[in-house]
DNA sequence: ACAATATCCTGCGAGC
DNA sequence: TGCTCGCAGGATATTG
């Protein structure tokens, strides 16, 4: 599942394979249902013959600047994939939902699930817009400290591990990282998140930069099925203490590491190390 | 106002 | 073997 890591990998990817700057000629789909806050038919016009000048990521969406002051925005949510292809190289016809043609090279999304989204504004407004104005900081943002994040954690009576999925108190986090980021910090995941010391909040801080900042040089996680190009899978997988370990020693303590559910969510942790 | 739950969707693995 | 069933999960809508 994409989460900032990730995301930016595949913005430094598309970048990197040259996408930038090279006239949109067609744009095609098999899913119109991607389209949230338009149609197909205008999604298609607000592209058409305009340019994609760069690619920036607020939290774990991907903000595509266009020529004429347009912008487009995508959420790859659990399986989108975004990937720069010559036209006439192969690609999965099932799951490659849009195509957007720019002469012989086309980018390709491609999600099983389909859940992704798309969205388009202008330059100016995009950052008003009602998924990307909720955002908070995401921890490689300079501001992001231990203060800003105590500060929207402890307003909530929700256990931690809720509240660090909660875009609106830090964004890019997702259920990978928040497993991670608690192990590191030796927290339970259910403890209650106005209820943790300065100390606590420090380390969730510290380590929430520290693994988030790894996972990007390692180019993201895959557990499944994310690669950050074609067929070319992340590394950060390698380097994960609790998450998927069910049944595993603790990397500091080599009890066996559990698997719970927290509302809803597939929860890794040591019981050992991360006492309540 | 907040928090928990259902919803979207498909592939996959467990179990019979 | 082949089927059904339930699970996985980010963000949003809905319900409590």
């Amino acid at each position: 599942m994409p989460e900032l890591p990730e995301v930016q990998s595949m913005i430094d990817n598309l970048i990197e394979e040259n996408c930038l700057n090279k006239q949109i000629t067609n744009i095609e789909t098999i899913m119109p249902k991607l389209f949230k806050n338009c149609d197909f038919d205008q999604f298609k016009k607000h592209l058409m013959n305009e340019k994609i000048t760069n690619i920036t990521r607020n939290g774990k969406y991907l903000v595509f600047h266009l020529t004429h002051n347009k912008v487009f925005v995508v959420h790859l949510r659990m399986e989108g994939k975004l990937f720069f292809e010559k036209n006439d190289s192969p690609y999965d016809k099932k799951h490659t939902l849009v195509f957007i043609e720019m002469g012989d090279e086309v980018l390709r999304y491609h999600d099983t699930r389909r859940f992704g989204t798309f969205t388009i504004y202008s330059e100016d407004d995009y950052l008003d817009s009602k998924e990307i104005k909720k955002l908070a900081l995401d921890p490689l943002q300079e501001e992001y400290d231990w203060k800003y994040l105590k500060n929207n954690l402890s307003k909530s009576s929700r256990v931690i591990k809720t509240s660090l999925l909660d875009q609106t108190n830090v964004a890019g986090i997702g259920n990978i990282y928040a497993d991670e980021i608690l192990f590191a910090s030796k927290i339970h995941p259910t403890k209650i998140a106005n209820e943790l010391s300065d100390k606590e909040f420090k380390d969730i801080a510290k380590n929430s930069t520290l693994i988030l900042k790894k996972a990007v040089e390692n180019k993201g996680t895959t557990i499944s099925t994310y690669f950050y190009k074609k067929e070319k899978k992340g590394e950060f997988q390698n380097f994960l203490k609790v998450h998927t370990k069910k049944g595993f020693p603790c990397p500091g303590c080599k009890a066996e590491i559990i698997k719970i559910k927290v509302n809803g969510r597939g929860t890794y942790l040591c019981p050992r190390c991360q006492k309540m």
